[in-house]
DNA sequence: TGGCTATTTTGCTATATTGCCAAATAAGAA
DNA sequence: TTCTTATTTGGCAATATAGCAAAATAGCCA
């Protein structure tokens, strides 16, 4: 039986996959701008501690950051700060979809604000 | 209480999370190459046609293809190509981490093929 | 109409994810 | 050493996802 899915999609969906969460995605974000302590990530995110810190460790093993102790905090930064050249494309798409909301909209005679 | 994980996160990371799966991922690309409709991509895939059409489904509902009913079949299309420029980064990631693990591997004097 | 083809939906089970709490761990400061 | 801070881990319940098979739906053609 040949195999028709290759593990390289199982590779490329993983870190698609750790992408695709809110608060990841937030988290990526904030990396992109400078390093964070998971402290530091914890208070923005607002969530338990214990669940930023899993986050983290998808992340982590997705490859997409990478840590460093210093002190008594671990520094959370972005590996590959091209994923977020992902952001512009994810717009697009959103945009399209929202014009196309839009439009259904507007044939059905439906006023929007 | 503030907010702190906007919509915008939600509605970015849906799209990311319709793409973390291989099967769609594979789906993806094949749509990127050309149109296709259920059965040809059920074929490709080898799995459940059910399973198929949901994963389908599941790429609609993300705004990531469209669909076009065209004589008894039903053609998908990819809604925004760019989404195929995210690869090249990934594969970045996993090149990267690729690199890292050689280097981990050699500084312990195992000897890679 | 009935049969045929293409696709979607539903029902089901197995599995995975999320998020909180509490406990464990690690390391610096007193 | 004990106290404190920072982070991770384990346990658990709620929820979501994946995939198959069977049933339902839609549209074409004789």
């Amino acid at each position: 039986m040949e195999q028709k899915i290759h593990p390289q999609y199982e590779a490329r969906a993983n870190i698609l996959k750790a992408m695709g969460h809110p608060t990841r995605l937030f988290i990526i974000e904030e990396l992109h701008k400078s390093e964070r302590c998971v402290n530091e990530l914890t208070e923005m995110v607002g969530s338990d501690v214990s669940t930023v810190s899993k986050h983290l460790s998808v992340l982590k093993n997705s490859g997409l950051v990478l840590d460093e102790k210093r002190g008594t905090s671990i520094y959370y930064r972005l590996c590959c700060p091209c994923v977020l050249d992902f952001i512009g494309c994810i717009e697009t798409v959103l945009k399209t979809n929202a014009e196309k909301q839009m439009n259904i909209a507007q044939c059905c005679g439906i006023k929007l604000k």
